[in-house]
RNA sequence: GGGUCGCUAGCUCAGCGGUAGAGCACUCGGCUUUUAACCGAUUGGUCCUGAGUUCGAAUCUCAGGCGACCCA
């Protein structure tokens, strides 16, 4: 059968007037069996042809071939060459062979590299291709319409976090990247919009770790009518359908331990958990220094800026819970000092209607009741200005404009935000977030002028 | 920010106080069933940088740079 293919020359085997190539292209290897006997007969007018492909052919060569497809005595599918072009020479050589890249920082600096030695690498994009797609195919296939908001902002909000700063030259106006996109989502909803969602990039001024990466890709969904609730069988039943699309199942294997993402899935309060693993029953608690005291006590360490029992009940929980969260773990009603956009639970003083989502130990999504009564969260926001002109740097400030829609009145809400990045991690097996990323951010190499 | 580990040929690494090494890659020669092809030969060095100890430092000490991982 006569056939023609091109690709990436990786392997040669040169033996005297018989040769074996590997030619890749992205649906995978096929071996080239070359015999200069055969080269002469096909094309007479070119008696060097076998010569040329041996000696000017390197690993890394972009080739195309025509000829014939046989097994070799070794069972091998192989295409034996009749003719043969140079499609692209390439000047740099390859990584080796036999380690392949295993320079990590390479990996991430050259990805082009890693992509075309790494088998594993191709498939981490793929998958994550397919994550990305197949959330949104999961969310418009319910009537959630996906509407594009603003990067770049006179108040970075909606989270807390440390944005990055950049100024438009027409204006003269300073303006912030945006740390989330809930409070331009929940403008939408304002407006009569019932079912949004925005699957992109946001920026945090962060530290750089593997579990972080300053710019980062979320999916944050709202449902009026609806709330946090809702939004965890929301969030329960579209990542095991999407898991299971792109792994095939629900049951994973990440870093060597089994992860059953099967519904449903555990649900439990921070209260609750805390006090399993602390024996400590914040629910008790009078006051901030009786419960750091217990703390103490418990061997906990206690922060100064932690300056309230609810904001102490999340250091507990972050020092001896969170690490131990490796099935998904639902965790509910959170203390309102650090929910200032989640609504106050409907039954339980001091706290709120919200769940963040944990896997493998890290927080994966984050949901509530969303706060829709203009005063309180004005006065939520003030707050939180509060904190900032104290020197917290990740604390909100106040945007006018929000507070103002919502006086318009907003529809009882579910939200929720998910973090693609990590979920992308679960479903490809990889450990860093920089595994998960194309291009991640790195410092820039000693001497380099380029990205 | 703290801790641990690492930095030696293009790549992967050994050498740990006494002449700078191996495999692969590159270059050359041989080879008609290989698939980490094989055989032979040649080539290849700012031992991360600087200071110190020493008759002598890739090796020991100190400081710095870069990176990985862990912790905050």
């Amino acid at each position: 059968m006569a056939v023609a293919v091109a690709g990436r020359v990786m392997t040669r085997r040169v033996m005297g007037k018989l040769a074996f190539f590997t030619l890749v292209d992205e649906s995978g290897p096929i071996q080239l069996f070359i015999e200069k006997a055969h080269l002469l007969a096909a094309l007479p007018e070119q008696p060097e042809a076998f010569a040329q492909i041996t000696s000017l052919v390197d690993a890394g060569d972009l080739i195309g071939v025509h000829g014939t497809l046989r097994r070799t005595d070794r069972g091998e599918l192989s295409v034996k060459v009749s003719g043969w072009e140079m499609l692209c020479k390439s000047l740099q050589p390859l990584p080796d062979k036999w380690h392949g890249l295993a320079d990590v920082e390479k990996r991430y600096r050259q990805r082009y590299l890693d992509l075309i030695v790494s088998p594993h690498t191709r498939e981490t994009f793929r998958r994550r291709a397919r994550l990305v797609s197949g959330i949104r195919r999961w969310l418009d296939a319910r009537d959630f319409l996906e509407i594009e908001t603003p990067v770049l902002n006179l108040e970075a909000g909606g989270a807390d976090a440390r944005p990055f700063s950049t100024h438009h030259n027409a204006l003269d106006l300073p303006l912030f990247l945006r740390i989330a996109t809930e409070l331009h989502l929940k403008r939408l909803v304002v407006g009569g919009f019932e079912r949004v969602y925005e699957l992109g990039r946001i920026f945090r001024n962060e530290g750089i770790s593997t579990r972080h990466n300053p710019e980062f890709t979320s999916v944050e969904v709202y449902q009026a009518y609806a709330d946090y609730i809702d939004m965890m069988a929301l969030t329960e039943q579209m990542i095991a359908e999407v898991t299971e699309q792109v792994c095939g199942s629900t049951a994973l294997t990440y870093q060597g331990v089994a992860i059953d993402l099967t519904p449903p899935w555990r649900r439990a309060t921070m209260h609750e958990l805390v006090e399993q693993a602390t024996g400590l029953d914040f629910n008790g608690f009078a006051s901030r220094d009786e419960a750091a005291a217990a703390m103490v006590a418990a061997g906990l360490e206690v922060p100064a800026a932690a300056d309230s029992v609810g904001r102490l009940l999340n250091e507990a929980f972050e020092q001896r819970v969170e690490a131990s969260l490796i099935q998904p773990t639902f965790v509910l009603d959170y203390p309102v000092e650090i929910s200032p956009l989640a609504r106050t639970h409907r039954s339980k003083p001091g706290l709120v209607e919200r769940f963040e989502l944990f896997i493998v130990g890290r927080e994966t999504a984050n949901a509530f009741s969303e706060l829709i009564d203009p005063v309180d969260q004005r006065r939520r926001l003030e707050a939180q200005q509060q904190r900032r002109l104290a020197g917290d740097l990740e604390a909100q400030g106040v945007d006018e404009d929000f507070l103002q829609a919502l006086e318009v009145g907003m529809p009882p809400t579910g939200g929720l935000g998910i973090g693609i990045d990590r979920l992308a991690m679960l479903l490809t097996d990889s450990p860093s977030i920089r595994d998960v990323i194309a291009f991640p951010l790195l410092r820039p190499e000693a001497g380099s002028t380029g990205a």
